[in-house]
DNA sequence: TGTACATCAGTGAACGCGCGTTCACTGATGTAC
DNA sequence: TGTACATCAGTGAACGCGCGTTCACTGATGTAC
């Protein structure tokens, strides 16, 4: 055993730590092998002495899913910068790209989110949401802005039925911002498109003569953009 | 402990046993809840007697996902039997439609399949490979006859590099078959579709208002065929 | 038809393992005087 | 500046648990004569 540390970290500082180490053990043994003790034991620390700051394992857990989102959406956030508002097309295709991106770097947070879940753990979702809303947030302005300022093509509307206005509505009212229903109905089926690839990609599905998926995914932001963003804009 | 039974069961009448006990085991418990012990238990069995069936557990869970692929080769297949060769429409719907029922009524076998890896399994694709192609194949040759009888619209060709001209290639040698290069295209872009749209609802990850993914899905369906196959055909 | 025997599916004990969680404790740190 | 004290992060032992896998065994089944 080590000796103790001679200055007291910080409440948060060890939190981080802890939450840091944890990514690690996921990255290196996957996220179904996640325990307390072995986090523990990379930090030379015993498995008690976690519990001076998550209340048990599904609190931390829940701490690494809130963590992995707010990554996602801090990258989202990030790749917008360096482009102009007006350019609804790039910034759409930067999205997705980065989207992608951040899946392939960071496998073990992408599956911790969307793959299947850790055994046993209770999700609290009502925690999670916040982070998981936000990391969607920036394809929802983006599209916003495209729709507002004209740029959508209309090849992509869609009759919507009582059911989907219903949907839609009350999702706009959660946003509280007058977002076009296309608009919505357009994050759906992007992110499901991009989410799609990128799935099937860390999964390890595709078949295995499909080496170069940048190569697919790339055409596909292409074929996406000129379907939806007017040409003419 | 029960008795004995009266007459012994054959091989694969057991190994059959032990494979459904391993599904309503992970129907109930989820995936990464997994165990030889507690499938003996349901089976009123001891543990080690599963050997006699199985090498070790990764061989059950190696059986389990080919099983599971093979249950949605089965069911692709099946859904093709009513619908005229030359109504590739609606044989394409009725693909993507067939693909999500499974996964709803199977989310277990879905999730094993497409979703995280059970912790510490090491797979062997070698043997799941040929039931996973089977389970796509269906959508291969349905797009394949779609574009041998020119029902394919020229709307979603993309520009091939040399790269991608390359995996297309390798994967027609692999086919046997003279499938063209949009085909083959289309099919992953199809299947990554279906699969971001189901992989989403599958995980809960839809945001809360939109409850009715049916609606979703279906209009998304209509828009997929509208741009495939031509409006003439 | 009756008996001796080989087969082999399933048993039960044991192995060593890691897990989450609890608890009374200890001892360095930082503080109040 | 020096001393007494409260705080509380981290310890280490213990709890009961379930896991995969091995092994020598047993005893009902089916078979050969």
């Amino acid at each position: 055993m080590s000796p103790r540390p001679k200055r007291r970290l910080s409440t948060s500082d060890f939190s981080e730590k802890i939450i840091a180490a944890a990514w690690k053990q996921i990255a290196v043994e996957g996220a179904p092998a996640l325990s307390l003790r072995s986090i523990a034991r990379a930090l030379s620390i015993t498995a008690p002495a976690i519990y001076n700051y998550f209340p048990d394992r599904d609190g931390l857990v829940t701490a690494l899913i809130i963590d992995a989102f707010t990554s996602l959406g801090d990258n989202q956030q990030q790749v917008l910068l360096g482009i102009p508002e007006m350019n609804h097309a790039e910034r759409l295709q930067a999205l997705g790209l980065a989207y992608r991106d951040w899946a392939v770097k960071f496998p073990e947070r992408y599956q911790l989110i969307f793959g299947t879940p850790i055994a046993g753990y209770i999700a609290s979702v009502d925690q999670t949401m916040p982070a998981a809303a936000r990391s969607l947030s920036y394809l929802v302005s983006v599209l916003d802005q495209a729709e507002k300022s004209g740029s959508l093509s209309s090849k992509y509307a869609c009759k919507y039925s009582v059911d989907l206005a219903g949907m839609f509505s009350k999702w706009q009212e959660y946003l509280k911002k007058d977002i076009n229903h296309d608009v919505l109905y357009l994050v759906l089926v992007i992110w499901a498109k991009v989410h799609g690839l990128v799935s099937l990609e860390i999964s390890n599905q595709f078949p295995p003569f499909i080496y170069d998926i940048t190569e697919i995914f790339e055409s596909e932001m292409k074929n996406l953009i000129t379907q939806i963003i007017r040409s003419d804009s």
